[in-house]
DNA sequence: ATTTAATTTAATCAAATGATTAAAATATTT
DNA sequence: AAATATTTTAATCATTTGATTAAATTAAAT
């Protein structure tokens, strides 16, 4: 997260058009292919992704993609970090608020995160599978490795059940936020839940998941 | 699942085959090149195999994996039929026993998915992350779509709780069990949870997740 | 208007990769 | 023991794929 704009701006070269771009407001070459690139990606993961699919995608010469982005690596890991910031940025805001309480942040995390995830479906699968396979490029990504453990809503946690390891409880909101979409391609092709049906539910889960929460909270 | 023994065996040659080896009762070539391939693919995913991967990691040349299994496809192929079958043949013995209650499915299906899991941390990623990549194969597998909505598990949720899709219940437990494994690789990366700490957790989850998912019947 | 810089195209390279072939080695049957 | 079938090896193919190059085109600066 930290050297996200180091690696972005990887050159003096890039960054100059950039701003170019960015003052021009047009749909650049550079941004179709960055928005080709994310789509491909997200959608079939990195190894199965040819850049030739996204040239393609993007309605751009194959060689414009190196041109602008180096390499496939480069391009991947621009994308990748993008999306890990858009993680991110929901959770951090939300786990370390002082002001608000247990129950108020479990509300927040479920119904932003049904949201981010309903506009982002296959954004879980990306992130968690290419973890898997693409370690290297997790370690660039210099995250505190405290972060979790020293936040507000971990405190919290702690507080209100001492006998059980806060990470529980996390692992457990998470999985019931992110794993239907990860689910979801498998869910579908196994039952006839539809499109509309998925939606409802997890619109539904906003209100289920804090509950359930509440009442986890309180087991003997 | 149906047509597993007819993809396997798919030929008359390598059913000889097989019973042969099965009778001589010795580690196989084509078994040590499926457990080859079952390491190779299960890490990395099928796109980023390479069929030399799995020959060096078999000890093998090249050309045996052809011979025996005609092609990196059909060897995937009966790999993740496998894979698929490992999982269904511990969900769908507990959600289909007339003779236990629901609390008792849920404490079986806890048990045995952290076991199944911790003896294979990358089936649920392998999987669920192949389902969005190669939908094909998930064709192949000529599940009755009805047969979670037909289970008795489904019914005996939708007797305690009429209110609430049973979907919901059955996916939050799937994540509950499932998640902490997808999540792994992210996890490990992010904080610094070692292995043992993750053992600890999943065993603790055996008893949490049955406690939890009383409480979550009983919200209002 | 001319020069310089940036962008785009078409053609091509080199390496990687799934697969095949023909011959050699080993086992099995007659 | 000879003949036959099976298994293994080494060499090679044909494609695919990420990347490059040199030329053409367009935009920007002087």
């Amino acid at each position: 997260m930290i050297n996200y704009f180091f690696l972005c701006i990887e050159n003096i070269k890039m960054a100059k058009k950039e701003k170019i771009k960015l003052v021009a407001e047009d749909v650049s070459t550079e941004e179709k292919i960055k928005q080709a690139a994310t789509k491909v990606f997200t959608q079939k993961g990195y190894a199965a992704t040819r850049t030739r699919d996204i040239a393609e995608a993007a309605d751009i010469n194959l060689a414009l993609l190196n041109y602008y982005f180096r390499s496939k690596e480069k391009l991947f890991e621009i994308i990748m970090l993008e999306k890990m910031q858009k993680f991110f940025s929901v959770l951090m805001p939300i786990i370390n608020n002082d002001a608000t309480s247990l129950e108020n942040k479990v509300e927040n995390l479920a119904a932003n995160y049904v949201d981010l995830l309903t506009a982002n479906p296959d954004l879980p699968l990306f992130i968690l599978s290419e973890a898997r396979t693409n370690p290297g490029i997790f370690i660039k990504i210099a995250q505190n490795k405290d972060f979790l453990q020293e936040s507000v809503f971990v405190k919290q946690l702690h507080q209100k059940r001492p006998d059980i390891n806060p990470l529980q409880f996390v692992i457990s909101l998470l999985g019931m936020c992110i794993f239907p979409f990860v689910m979801k391609p498998v869910l579908q092709k196994m039952t006839d839940i539809g499109e509309n049906d998925f939606y409802t539910m997890m619109q539904d889960r906003k209100t289920l998941i804090p509950a359930w929460m509440k009442a986890m909270f309180k087991t003997k």
